[in-house]
DNA sequence: CTGAAAGCGCTAACAC
DNA sequence: GTGTTAGCGCTTTCAG
């Protein structure tokens, strides 16, 4: 490929002034520009960034970190981050932890050596991009969804243990008194806060600490929301409600109702967390807790952005935590539990 | 951040040597590997990525420009292409085209710009990556989903024409014979594709032209899909089935049909195209043609990986053209039309 | 406004 | 086995 030492040759001029022309350096004639530029295009020159970001110690590029690509939850993250960093000239690096702490160092080791400018990182383990923090403090991080103790990092990420106690007020409005979770793996942040939020919940509505079990699976996953789906209709016949808590865990859920010839609402209910659109469309429609995900995501884009264009502050201001909140979409998935279709009273 | 020099200056070794030892050279005593090693830990060396890319001509990274990066359909294909990739060590630069042939175009030139040892690509324009051969035939492309005309690029789709002619195949099996499609912007390999398929089969079965519209759109999105869906409701009342030829859009037309209260499948059979998975606990389960997209999306990465690891027979090697072909998943969204309840002979 | 030259961090070729 | 050196292509002083 054409060199900019092309271009100087077939001009004439020096590779400094090339440079500048090209870079759109004020500091040159307009006519010179214009010669340069002709030159260039007529050798197919294409500036090498490698050698550029080498040289002004700067990539303009960024890395992605996320626990899964093809789940709705992420994906919006991918594409509004993507979007909002191109704008300004960044390119992205997507990569995907599948939740391994071992991928998750390996990933941000790779992305290192890439000399990024920033990482934008959903951690899985407790000590998230401490790594990074170690290696090279200036390298601006956002993590996304969940928290990890690693310092000096931005954080956004949704109110998990508010929408779980109102998921639980809600149910428990609707009559309900024994409701179980569905949980993911209990060293996501996320798991934490979510089950936080609805022991307090329940405790505070006075429901009964057995007939609400919280079930800890090994992920987030469709696969295991039916598989706790299926050991609450097993082991705790008296629960009313399901509050299933991840993602993909509803879909798993609605499948084994359906196997089982359980009727949603009318025998239970279900309630997803953070789960897609589409199961709007859903047989029945799902009550879910949905998180402002377009929001976090542009929040997670200008935060780094800003990070990484103001450095300066980066080493003084104090690292931000940016909480949101979700609200509760009530669909037909819920409904009164079936003893309370006669006034309290009336016993079963 | 420390360098290969202070490496070298800490152990008192030469540059060459430690360059060697941490790169797995075999030329170095285990020794003195050992200590550059541990030198380099201890300074919390991080190789330099960007200077080893120049230096080598290679940079270890692909990149990849979807359309979407918010449909399952794409997301798939970054999935698995990110993790067949990183497996062997290259890093993906992933953006987001949105079928704009200016950002398309733009994408692709700041890929080169990286370096990028490969791309793949789901163009949106007849000329495709034409841009990339032209600048350096060297880089290996392999198209995705769709077909342009660039020379020298491999692909790897769908038999789009195919599955459409099933679709109509099963609706006119059912006794259907005013079926309406819903296609996507003209310009898509993969439109042209189905429309062909469709017009062919419909031909083949005598079907009335005049009774089987085509609507083409401005995209392949949900929105489109209901209102297309809307229109034909509207405007072609004799229409029994419809044919939704894109991955989102047979949500629109779910919605467009509870809106109207029009009941699948008793008063009218929808059928999708590639839709999600999740598609199976809509209401109703929706039958669909779907493509086998993990194989399809590990197909691409080998292609891929193949022409970059041997370069030498990229220029001998005819282009690869690997068509896929899908199947129809018959659920409930589907069933004879209201006329056919009774014998045909009968009239309306 | 332009040219010359230094050097970013690394690898590979060549000497020893 | 190891040290030295020349550059990969670019930006950025510093002179003029």
């Amino acid at each position: 490929m054409a060199t900019l030492k092309d271009v100087a040759q077939r001009t004439g001029l020096g590779l400094g002034t090339v440079s500048r022309a090209l870079s759109g350096h004020p500091n040159v004639r307009p006519e010179t520009r214009r010669k340069v530029q002709e030159a260039a295009r007529e050798l197919g020159y294409s500036s090498n960034g490698l050698a550029r970001a080498l040289r002004r110690n700067r990539s303009y590029s960024v890395g992605l970190i996320l626990p899964d690509l093809e789940n709705e939850f992420y994906t919006t993250a991918a594409s509004v981050v993507q979007r909002l960093l191109r704008d300004e000239g960044y390119r992205l690096l997507v990569s995907c932890n599948n939740n391994s702490s071992e991928v998750d160092a390996e990933l941000l080791r790779s992305l290192m050596e890439s000399r990024v400018d920033g990482i934008v990182h959903a951690p899985c383990t407790p000590e998230g991009a401490d790594l990074v923090r170690a290696a090279d403090p200036r390298v601006p991080v956002v993590e996304y969804a969940r928290r990890s103790s690693a310092r000096g990092v931005d954080s956004v990420i949704g109110d998990d243990e508010r929408g779980a106690a109102e998921v639980v007020r809600h149910l428990v409005d609707l009559g309900h008194r024994r409701i179980a979770m569905v949980a993911g793996p209990p060293e996501l942040s996320t798991t934490a806060d979510r089950v936080r939020g609805f022991h307090d919940a329940c405790a505070r509505f006075g429901l009964p600490k057995r007939g609400c079990p919280v079930l800890h699976g090994p992920s987030y996953d469709a696969r295991w929301g039916e598989a706790a789906t299926r050991q609450i209709l097993d082991r705790h016949p008296g629960v009313t409600a399901i509050f299933i808590s991840g993602s993909r865990g509803a879909l798993g859920a609605l499948k084994a109702v359906r196997d089982r010839h359980v009727s949603v609402p009318r025998d239970l209910s279900l309630v997803g967390f953070l789960g897609p659109e589409l199961l709007d469309v859903a047989n029945p429609p799902l009550t879910r807790y949905v998180l402002p995900l377009e929001e976090m995501s542009t929040m997670t884009a200008r935060l780094l952005l800003d990070r990484i264009q103001h450095p300066r502050e980066q080493a003084a201001a104090e690292p931000n935590v940016m909480r949101f909140e979700g609200k509760l979409m009530v669909r037909e998935s819920t409904a009164p539990p079936r003893e309370h279709e006669l006034p309290r009273s009336g016993g079963s």
